[in-house]
DNA sequence: TATTTTTTGAGAATCATTTTCATTTTTATC
DNA sequence: GATAAAAATGAAAATGATTCTCAAAAAATA
């Protein structure tokens, strides 16, 4: 993680700061969706006098560097996670708010024929289907 | 469409308003994505006193009876727009703006396989691939 | 180490959306 | 159609996520 993150401030003429290594780790660390608050809350434990502003500015600057992703997962704020090299989409219970992760190669397969089909040079697939866990489910229908 | 908005006030109980038959009006005759202000802007063309909030109460309202959909396409605030029988997902580009509509079989057929898997009920499926369109794929390659 | 450049912390500002509450409109009842 | 009860509206304030401002601190460069 440093490693990258210095490679990736070099490359781009920004500073490898204590804030920048502690949020990259976070992140990295809490392998799930996090959100600004959560991982303000995270930073704070290491270090009290980090600020919000600080943990937006980096998540935007991550992001650009393409070091992480942002998804929108139902509620009304951003979600981080690290980005991989290999893309995921997400299913999210609307009721208990859990989230699964899922690739598939019919949606590449999708993006490659829209790609064709309108000449545009895609760069970006956001998928994100929504319904009812199994545990949800049921406790919905007791008819 | 004053028959299906009153049709559906009447089964959840809501009032048929002047507010409501003109908003559900413009959206329909808008076609494409309206956000809340262009809406708000329309309206207050045929009713100089509506509010802001009555806008937002209602896209919330139309939402919730499933005759509008709600999409983010990149901006910081929701477009909404007619919620037709066939499902349908968008693509963006990043440079102009310009939104494609398009549908697959390729998606419904990842929604069934998905919805075996995970054994989800899965109720809602958005869609946004993003990139650059045949213009602005030229403008920004010059090499 | 001295100088220049970038980042940070704190708080204010922004912007989309929601809430509050008194007033008006709609609905249901007669 | 008039009347009372229920729901919706307008205006303004509140909210909540995110961004901006700017003086002070840290990092990069010389
Ligand atoms: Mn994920
Ligand atoms: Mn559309
Ligand atoms: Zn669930
Ligand atoms: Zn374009």
């Amino acid at each position: 993680m440093k490693m990258i993150l210095k490679k990736y401030c070099k490359m781009s003429g920004r500073s490898v700061t204590n804030q920048r290594k502690l949020l990259l780790d976070l992140i990295y660390r809490a392998k799930g969706h996090l959100d600004a608050d959560e991982l303000f809350r995270r930073a704070k434990e290491q270090q009290q006098r980090i600020s919000l502003a600080t943990v937006y500015r980096n998540l935007k600057l991550f992001k650009e560097m393409g070091l992480i992703s942002e998804n929108r997962l139902g509620e009304n704020h951003s979600h981080y996670e690290i980005r991989s090299p290999v893309e995921h989409h997400h299913l999210v219970c609307r009721s208990c708010g859990r989230v699964e992760e899922f690739d598939s190669p019919l949606i590449d397969e999708a993006r490659l024929r829209l790609q064709q089909q309108k000449e545009f040079d895609i760069f970006s697939v956001q998928l994100k289907m929504e319904g009812y866990c199994p545990k949800c489910k049921q406790k919905r229908k007791p008819s």
